[in-house]
DNA sequence: CTGAAAGCGCTTACAG
DNA sequence: CTGAAAGCGCTTACAG
């Protein structure tokens, strides 16, 4: 069976193709009995306009591009999940894109932007300032709306939605200290990731306000390398708290912990600074500063829909609330 | 800065535009000297040919879609991962389409049909025999090739790529029965996937072959309510081993059972069926049945495009090894 | 309110 | 090997 075209459509209902064109784009501008009709054909053969030809002709392609630089992070998948809800209410596609290490970012962009995508939201959180500059740079060029998206960039004003992560690392890290603990530790990543500089300064800054010397513990993500760093991490160091930039890291280390004969939360304590499934599937269950990661992707989602129909937007940097979920690690 | 188009290549290089196009699609049709200078062009522009006009004229889009049930569990976010790293090896752009439980099915087909996908991988796992038949319809109407990805479809003769789940839950069940574990349960979801439904009849198999009565257990998805169930189970059933369909549903009740004063593995075995992250986290770590899913995923990919080029494809119905990774909990 | 026509930016037979 | 022209399936001023 052919796909059926407009042509058909306009053919048995004895009207021309503008017509049918019409009623599915300016519906008001055609009389009643004519659209009724033109509807009923459309109905009857299952009609749908090719996007592809649509998109050509209108140069609008009611499609949306993500750029991301890993999908299989929990974080990642969440803020995917709320993009794609978001998107399929106001009737987007979606096309995915990823960003590696090794990739050639000005070459990566042109990809993309000759995919004509009407907006972007932008995920990948791992390119240094540079790269970053020239990112934007090329999407302001094809005047392309983006959103960042769970991502940093002090630039020029580009609309983005954020948490405000260095002032949720500060209440915590500030609850700690008040609890008398005298070694709280920041575990974080190895690659650095704009989100997780923010939790840094926010954590050095109640360090350095409770004349606390800070101190930064640097790991790997892959939970097979961190439990061995978290080993020798607990032969050499003094440490009774423990802030972890994802939930994962703070799960493998209470695990070690515990091994290691400690008592969790009486000997250290431990937070994640996430949320996630692993949050509660940690025996103890683990502590957290909840980051609405699926807020982050619909809000995002829709802020960009604004921005894609020209609509009025009274806050280009819109900044979530973020809540502390007591468990039991801490 | 406006687009730059086949047009202003064209001008510059002195050729007409038929001559950029076949630089970039039949190069081997040009003379090596304008070919040369049509591509310093091009690079000197930074030209990409604009996919959507490219995807009119020449009926090929080069995007795939990606049809799932929900993108946040754990499983699809690899499976994910494994099509996109792949579909970028072939250039191909990737376009994701959800199917809600309360979608209409026809109407998002003809949705995504009008998408021009060249080919499509169906991920959802969660339609019923009859859903199944009307998806598989409507693509096969279209022409569109199709791979099941990680799904069981007993229809006709379609590609699908998958493990052999029957087999192996067979095989972990008989592992338990042999160690002379009299109790052991399946523990499984209530809703109903194709793929859990074989890990069913594997684990069944096995257990009216040793004469024992086959016991499953559905619970919620959502840890926070099986850890209820796995309590209330927990307190009126005898049991000395469980095998999960899900590593997050076998960690649940790792948790619980250790909380109610069993040892795990001595007083009851745990394995998962899945082999994700949350196997490595949990204390015990958990013994699973790898069920390689990035691969699945790839694997997918790859053999959508040679359905796409027309290529010759030895096997529409893949089945991927898999093995089992011993480690604490049995 | 409706239709004829141009055009979106490409690809691809068809001539030469 | 190269160019002129038709066409992909739509949208959208422009007339009437």
């Amino acid at each position: 069976m052919a796909n059926t075209t407009i042509y058909d459509v306009a053919g048995k209902a004895g009207v021309s193709l503008a017509t049918v064109s019409r009623v599915m784009n300016n519906p008001e501008k055609v009389n009643a009995e004519t659209r009724d009709r033109v509807l009923k054909v459309i109905k009857e053969l299952g009609y749908r306009p090719n996007a592809i030809a649509r998109g050509l002709a209108s140069r609008k392609t009611t499609t949306i591009g993500i750029i991301m630089a890993d999908i299989s992070r929990a974080s990642t998948s969440q803020l995917l999940t709320g993009i794609v809800d978001i998107a399929k209410k106001y009737d987007y596609a979606v096309k995915i894109f990823t960003i590696g290490e090794n990739d050639d970012i000005r070459e990566s962009m042109r990809v993309i932007i000759a995919e004509q995508v009407d907006g972007i939201l932008f995920l990948n959180d791992e390119l240094v300032h540079d790269d970053m500059d020239l990112v934007i740079g090329q999407i302001q060029d094809a005047q392309i709306p983006v959103v960042l998206c769970n991502v940093f960039y002090d630039g020029t004003n580009i609309p983005s939605v954020n948490i405000d992560y260095e002032k949720a690392t500060y209440e915590i890290t500030k609850e700690f200290i008040s609890e008398g603990r005298k070694n709280v530790y920041l575990v974080s990543t190895v690659r650095r990731y704009s989100v997780n500089n923010h939790k840094l300064i926010g954590y050095t800054r109640a360090m350095e306000e409770a004349g606390l010397e800070p101190m930064v513990f640097r790991t790997s993500g892959d939970v097979q390398i961190n439990s061995l760093h978290f080993e020798e991490f607990l032969k050499t160091k003094k440490v009774d708290g423990v802030i972890a930039v994802r939930d994962s890291i703070a799960v493998s280390f209470i695990n070690m912990a515990i091994k290691n004969g400690l008592r969790v939360p009486e000997d250290v304590a431990v937070v994640g600074l996430q949320n996630t499934k692993y949050a509660i599937l940690s025996r103890p269950t683990l502590t957290c500063v909840d980051t609405p990661v699926y807020d982050i992707g619909a809000v995002s989602m829709r802020l960009l829909t604004k921005y894609m129909k020209n609509e009025e937007v009274s806050e280009a940097r819109v900044v979530l609330p973020y809540r502390i979920v007591k468990r039991e690690s801490k």
